[in-house]
RNA sequence: GUGGGCGUAGCUCAGUUGGUUAGAGCGUCAGGUUGUGGUUCUGAAGGUCGCCGGUUCGAAACCGGUCGUCCACCCCA
């Protein structure tokens, strides 16, 4: 018999990870609500010409193809026989695709965000503030903290060219963290500087290559990445008056005046410091309650579809990868032939949040596990009696349950001990002529007897809150 | 897409230069205990050593292939 198995970069959850990711989801989904934002879900699934073209050359590569049901390589045998497809590239995967394939899973949902502000242009209500948690796939191969199917909990504003969107998305993730007791970082940088910097470095059009041996300074070391530019056709002269700039621990004040004297000559970069400056500036007005908020001037991100400012979320300690991430994307719709639609969004990763909290212990028993009270069955008497109680404790919305069978007591205790039970009650003969519940606490073994119900409602909501 | 590590019981792993019948801890189940769990004691079940081929008198071990998995790079949440 073959062992069942299911895809790499894919999990099962069970209860407890469950518990705790539902956890996430509503904290992030309160915040959401509270700032505002509005709930949509899209098709987990899009037209492949919808994604196409969205994310770099990277990116592409790891979009997920759903082949075609029909029996479509009969044509393609077909065509096969006749001499001009022989002699060309027919049956490589890029050629055949179009072929083969006509849909695929959504890489992130900012996209798929986008073809529905399109199609919903006429009756939505703009600025049109949404939030979106669902789950996407990316073809890459898994390791440590990346998984081929993972959630996307995003907040996007489109139709403001307002930086006070960006204000209050920062303000967002502070709120959220906050509630999580995450300590963060995020980074902040915009699309706008670095493409000036390019242009001063004399490579213009090129700059994604610049851009790319910027975004490795801080893993292959300043060294090896000023070679690096170098050998891409960097001056010596330019990489020498970057270099001050990616200062590590220098403060935003500092990056931006160093900027602001490099870069006087370039409206792109002007403009680009004047609204980092803005939101550096708001914020701290503002206040934060826990992130921090640093200038990265190395920060790129890979998405092609950014255009203004772009920022990163990192966990203060142990910072591996990034737990969120996000920026202005001007002209996303753009690209469906629609313009005029500027768009902002921020992005939480709630896999990678999960195993952070997970790192610092930071979840809390009693928040995540709300466990009922286990009624210990003694028989059909007694059973009837305890789910009375049950019944009235339920309506108190006190989660409780009967367990189905009289089987031993110490069984019943051990079943309730291996779930996680908080609380068992024991009402048999004596109890019920008394009046009583005993209420055993499996973690210390205390044993208090109840004659009302109300109290102990009051005691078990107070354990569990 | 590129590079590396690891596949032995449900889980974590031992297993000597290749040598008879493959081990431990944890977990599971049964019992000591039919109104007291988590501690403890006794016992039991559980394996095509990932798969295929090769070397050998003999392979869990050595070699080749293959599949799976983890890690790193690229990129990203």
């Amino acid at each position: 018999m073959q062992r069942p198995s299911i895809p790499k970069g894919t999990r099962d959850f069970s209860p407890q990870e469950l518990r705790r990711r539902y956890y996430l989801m509503d904290i992030i989904r309160k915040h959401f609500e509270i700032f505002g934002f509005a709930p949509i879900e899209t098709p987990c699934f899009e037209n492949l010409s919808v994604l196409t073209g969205k994310y770099g050359q990277e990116g592409e590569r790891l979009i997920f193809k759903i082949l075609k049901s029909g029996d479509f390589m009969k044509n393609s045998l077909e065509h096969f026989d006749e001499e001009k497809h022989i002699t060309s590239d027919y049956f490589s995967t890029r050629a055949l695709l179009p072929e083969i394939s006509e849909k695929a899973l959504r890489y992130d949902l900012t996209v798929p965000f986008a073809r529905y502000v399109i199609m919903h242009r006429n009756d939505i209500n703009f600025p049109f503030k949404r939030y979106q948690i669902q789950p996407v796939w990316r073809a890459d191969r898994p390791q440590k903290g990346r998984f081929r199917e993972f959630y996307q909990c995003d907040a996007d504003v489109v139709g403001s060219r307002s930086l006070w969107q960006e204000v209050e998305l920062l303000q967002l993730y502070d709120s959220v963290f906050t509630e999580l007791r995450l300590p963060v970082v995020i980074q902040i940088n915009h699309r706008e500087l670095l493409v000036a910097l390019a242009e001063m470095a004399g490579i213009g059009q090129h700059w994604p290559i610049f851009i790319n041996a910027l975004d490795k300074w801080d893993k292959i070391g300043a060294e090896k990445a000023h070679q690096e530019m170098l050998e891409k056709g960097i001056p010596e002269k330019v990489l020498n008056e970057l270099k001050p700039l990616f200062k590590e621990n220098a403060d935003f004040d500092y990056h931006l005046s160093k900027f602001s004297q490099l870069l006087v000559s370039s409206e792109k970069g002007t403009n680009a410091l004047s609204e980092l400056n803005f939101l550096w500036k708001k914020s701290r007005e503002l206040g934060m309650q826990n992130a921090k908020l640093r200038f990265n001037g190395k920060l790129a991100r890979g998405l092609d579809y950014y255009t203004g400012t772009i920022c990163e979320v990192l966990p203060e300690v142990g910072a591996s990868y990034s737990i969120g991430g996000g920026g202005r994307y001007d002209e996303l719709t753009g690209v469906f032939g629609v313009k005029n639609f500027p768009g902002v969004g921020i992005s939480f990763g709630l896999d990678r949040i999960y195993l952070a909290m997970e790192t610092l212990e930071l979840f809390e028993r009693g928040k995540i596990e709300k466990l009922p009270i286990l009624f210990v069955n003694f028989g059909q008497r007694e059973a009837l009696q305890s789910m009375r109680e049950i019944k009235a404790l339920r309506k108190k919305n006190i989660p409780s349950e009967l367990y189905p069978e009289a089987i031993p007591l110490n069984k019943q205790l051990q079943y309730a001990n291996k779930k996680g039970t908080y609380w068992v009650a024991l009402m048999g003969e004596r109890e019920i002529n008394e009046k009583t519940i005993l209420i055993k606490n499996l973690a210390n073994g205390i044993q208090t007897s109840y004659n009302d119900l109300d109290q102990l409602a009051k005691d078990y909501r107070e354990l569990i809150k």
